[in-house]
DNA sequence: CATGTCACG
DNA sequence: ACGTACGTGACATGA
């Protein structure tokens, strides 16, 4: 009976031109899962639980001496069944593991949802059943936790009736209608969706899978030399305030700096109580050795729990090395994040903190590649202002920061002063961010009526940009969303007419910073596609791309083969859109990661 | 589980 | 008179 189910299905699923389907697991996490069982849906309606046969498959034997898996894998390799899913990615990485390679990927209601613009959880089924089907789910239909009767999937037989295990696939396929009824119909989001969104996903799987190797020994050997200093700084700490406290505790340095040594309060937190954070503490570091040493501990401290001992315990035991989660529907912007580690915030900015970058290595006979965009946001605003003083600036390759200053100082390019610079630059930054005077006033350390004067200035010289941030405030307030080049779109529900000032300007900055951050996002998302097609015809493959930085690619590549391979990636990432000003991307080669940079 | 802090682009 | 540059994830503390 159960046979006969399972191969009348196998010959639905085999005829079938676009199914979904989703994955019962033991584990959310795809690099320590086990996969238990599928569910599949052709029609609306209709849908099978198949377990699968594996080893934790004790009592209830479903299928037996029937190889699931072996009979399903021709049809999930097959790149004309097209796929639905939700969160597919993870399903790419559960089946590679069990030499699976899922092809025909087409669909992913989490990242339709994402498009959408629909308020987060765009991988709660639950909750989006409930938006776009006015279906709830309920307690009924959870085959599990019901009571006394505790069934896991790998204890459930074949299954045609609805229950949880089964309706998963058949709520997926109803949601993917129900939200690509809408998508299809709005070109610009059907853009980003097909061309970037869906694309990236066997990319990032790819990515993931890859990992990166880390030298533990270094590491391990950071952190005992981080204990030493801690404990110095510690007791050094403790004389100054005449007590031991934790320095780890936000509240008890509170205690110790304000109410018993009496230090000016300088800011507090949005709750209300003085701040200790880095920017109150260098400014009391100045006439306070105290603070200097919070400060010390602080950042040491940051560089031991965060990262020298914490990464080597993410080495996953059999492939030697570290396999972070890259995600597509967090951010407002479109950029990626990563988590489990979160390899977007390895440490440069200090010499110490770049001693952790050293233990991002490379395995025997390759190098450690890294590919940067330079200046890309500025680069879009050029592009999307269509500004002639900056596309000129770009177009005659010169140091923008330099020209910026040039332009607002009123100086030939060649007598620019380091703090001249450093001024433009800090301009050029808030720009990208919708800075107000008072806060380029607060960076800068001049007065208020100077940054306005020099805003003024910037606003003169490169007045296409006044346009165009105008513009996107604009289009903000009239359409309620702004657009990347790309086609993704920013949704600002309703705050940006809030009749709060506050909450009004903020989605304003929102909207000015969301087209250049998110058209960022956009091209270094489609170089990724364009360079994993290139990886994926080698063979042997010796590039592998193994990390994403928002604004970088990092890459593994074999001696052998480095230079051309190096050419080749900044071709495919200088090209990867088309705009009117020109991309640079600047590569760097080293035995690890911070040589390379 | 919220808060404060700090690592990154 | 008010607060005030965009976007993230991880950690330790302490209710």
């Amino acid at each position: 009976m159960d046979k006969h189910i399972f191969f009348d299905w196998l010959q639905q699923l085999n005829k079938a031109t676009i199914f979904s389907f989703t994955l019962k697991t033991n584990d959310l996490n795809a690099w320590h899962s086990k996969l238990l069982g599928f569910s599949f849906a052709i029609l609306p309606g209709e849908a099978v639980y198949l377990p699968v046969l594996n080893d934790s498959l004790k009592k209830p034997k479903p299928l037996d001496h029937i190889d699931v898996l072996e009979k399903l894998k021709p049809i999930l390799e097959n790149e004309k069944a097209l796929k639905i899913g939700t969160n597919i990615k993870f399903n790419i990485n559960v089946l590679a593991h069990y030499g699976i390679n899922l092809r025909g990927i087409a669909y992913d209601t989490m990242l339709e949802s994402y498009v959408l613009g629909d308020d987060k959880s765009h991988n709660d089924i639950n909750k989006l059943a409930n938006q776009y089907l006015h279906h709830k789910i309920d307690d009924s239909e959870k085959i599990i936790n019901q009571g006394h009767n505790k069934l896991t999937f790998n204890q459930i037989n074949i299954a045609q009736t609805p229950s949880y295990g089964t309706n998963t696939a058949d709520i997926t396929l109803r949601l993917h209608l129900a939200m690509w009824s809408k998508l299809q119909n709005i070109g610009e989001i059907r853009k980003v969706f097909s061309e970037i969104d869906m694309p990236l996903v066997t990319v990032l799987s790819y990515i993931e899978r890859t990992g990166v190797l880390i030298d533990s020994a270094i590491l391990w050997m950071h952190s005992q030399s981080l204990t030493e200093t801690l404990n110095t700084l510690a007791i050094k700490a403790y004389k100054l305030a005449g007590e031991p406290f934790n320095l780890s505790s936000p509240q008890q340095i509170q205690k110790i700096l304000y109410d018993k040594q009496k230090l000016p309060v300088i800011k507090k937190t949005p709750r209300g109580a003085p701040s200790t954070n880095e920017e109150v503490l260098t400014q009391l570091a100045l006439h306070y050795p105290l603070a200097k040493v919070i400060l010390e501990y602080r950042s040491q401290a940051k560089l031991k729990t965060t990262y020298t001992d914490k990464l080597p315990l993410m080495i996953h035991p059999i492939s030697g090395r570290i396999h972070t989660s890259y995600h597509q529907t967090v951010t407002t912007t479109g950029r990626l994040t990563s988590s489990n580690p979160n390899l977007q915030n390895i440490p440069i900015r200090t010499s110490e903190g770049r001693r952790v970058r050293q233990a991002f290595i490379a395995p025997k006979n390759y190098l450690i590649v890294t590919a940067d965009y330079s200046q890309i946001e500025l680069r879009i605003i050029a592009h999307l202002s269509q500004d002639l003083g900056l596309l000129a600036a770009f177009a005659e390759e010169k140091d923008i920061h330099c020209a910026t200053a040039a332009e607002i100082f009123n100086v030939p390019l060649n007598q620019v002063s380091r703090e001249q610079r450093r001024s433009a630059k800090a301009i050029n930054f808030g720009l990208i961010y919708g800075m107000s005077p008072f806060s380029l006033a607060k960076r800068l350390g001049i007065t208020q009526n100077e940054a306005q004067h020099y805003m003024h200035r910037y606003f003169q010289r490169y007045s296409g940009v006044l346009t165009y941030i105008k513009h996107a405030r604009q289009q903000a307030a009239k359409n309620g969303y702004i657009s990347t080049l790309g086609g993704r779109r920013l949704y600002l529900p309703k705050v940006i007419s809030s009749s709060n000032r506050m909450h009004r300007k903020s989605a304003e900055r929102a909207a000015i910073n969301a087209p250049m951050q998110g058209t960022a996002a956009d091209i270094i998302k489609r170089a990724m596609i364009d360079i994993y097609d290139w990886i994926a015809q080698q063979n042997p493959p010796l590039v592998r791309m193994i990390m994403q930085v928002h604004d970088e690619l990092v890459f593994e590549v074999h001696e052998s083969v480095i230079h051309v391979s190096v050419e080749k990636i900044r071709k495919l990432m200088e090209n990867s859109m088309s705009l009117t000003v020109s991309l640079k991307v600047e590569v760097k080669i080293g035995i690890n990661w911070d040589e390379a940079h």
